[in-house]
DNA sequence: TAGATTGTTAATCGATTAACAATC
DNA sequence: TAGATTGTTAATCGATTAACAATC
């Protein structure tokens, strides 16, 4: 059913027969050799939003939807949906739409939320606290291996199963257990020596709630980032025109 | 020293002479009638940008700095820059460059810092309260009014200078104060029905930190989201393919 | 089957970058 | 002054939308 379009020609094989890690990152051209198709950030940044508005009709119970249904509640053209979409496969059935179940899980394995991603804590103050108590890490795939702090007040606390450890771990506890993803709930100040640190031990994703924007010259490592102070002005912006 | 090119003749005008809340929505044509210039998204999205570096710059005593040279800093082309701050006026000079502490302000000016937001948080869990306590709302312009919760455990309890309220209390005091901005910490489940209240009540700008897309139908509202989900699978997409 | 809807190609629109005259 | 750098117009690039043949 779910097929890859790999050259001009329109010769098609199974997505199943290629690694998927692979089948975002290249497509087949003429003489069938791989050229790398880039996926636009536009496109990545809506991918969330669509598992988001998948997974809610799935829980519903909707069963199937076509495209410019789903447009008209996102609020985008059917067109864009099926466009990005065609990145990454061919999901949909002409004349029928699209299985939400089955799009719904295809969309969160190219977010590689079955992948099965660990993560660790670095800063554990009120707003690393409020991550561990509130966020729910598995709705995006992850799991809270561990968290850390330089407070004694707060090494051995324990929040939900998770119990806080000290800096001096740190290292130790990366080098042993490789999580796949740092918070970074540290103050600005400490924030790029501790990532350049754990980038050093291996980390090479980061959920950034610093104000700062963080570097890694030449490594293959991601930052996501979190400005709160952006996001205000942002709104700040928008309520003083009008 | 500063103008504003209005029309195609290029016909100049001191920008000072325009109210500055208009200067962003208009533009003149040949007629010199008004005519709306939109600012898009990508720019507006980048002005917080270009103020968090020049608040760098500012307080590292830089006195003056090129288009080039900040570009450089930041990533993006020399004509990105000049490209963007065009939309507002003219800030620089030529052989020169701009000013630090002025276009600082300038921009400062365009998000609204100068303003004198209010705000109040509406859910003082966990989340509410790490904003209460770490995050310097004072950096982005505004002021925290009050904060509100169901919860009998936090009603009366004082986080720094603010006291959390009852909700019960909550429509008497926006009523009574009218802040601008409605910070949402609170359950998914009560969002919506709390932001129409809200919207209702006359608050037309919301720091939404729930991971749902609220809607004000037809009116002019704005909502800025924090979906923390989102961002860590766009992290998650990153991470799993390389 | 006929109607619906896909995936894809082509057309359009908008955003970014380059180039340069103006001028500090 | 000569060199540097702006603001702006033109060129390019990329993203969105429209259109439509393929087909369930």
């Amino acid at each position: 059913m779910r097929y890859n379009t790999l050259d001009k020609r329109n010769y098609k094989i199974p997505v199943s027969s290629i690694h998927y890690t692979a089948l975002a990152e290249m497509t087949f051209v003429k003489d069938t050799y791989m050229k790398k198709q880039k996926i636009s950030d536009a496109v990545i940044h809506r991918l969330p939003r669509y598992y988001r508005y998948l997974d809610d009709l799935y829980h519903k119970g909707v069963l199937r939807i076509s495209s410019s249904s789903l447009g008209n509640k996102m609020d985008i053209t059917a067109s864009q949906i099926r466009q990005d979409l065609s990145c990454f496969g061919e999901f949909g059935q002409q004349g029928y739409g699209y299985n939400v179940a089955e799009l719904r899980a295809e969309i969160g394995h190219i977010l590689g939320i079955d992948y099965g991603h660990r993560l660790i804590i670095v800063g554990a103050g009120h707003l690393g606290h409020a991550l561990l108590q509130n966020f729910d890490f598995a709705k995006a795939g992850f799991h809270v291996d561990s968290a850390f702090d330089i407070s004694p007040a707060l090494i051995g606390k324990t929040v939900g199963s998770i119990t806080i450890r000290s800096m001096d771990e740190l290292d130790a506890y990366v080098a042993q257990y490789r999580p796949d993803v740092a918070v970074l709930t540290v103050p600005q100040s400490v924030a790029q020596p501790l990532a350049s640190r754990l980038i050093d031990m291996g980390i090479r994703g980061f959920w950034n709630f610093t104000n700062v924007e963080l570097s890694a010259d030449g490594e293959d490592v991601f930052f996501e980032d979190i400005h709160f102070v952006d996001t205000l002005l942002t709104l700040s912006y928008r309520i003083s025109r009008t």
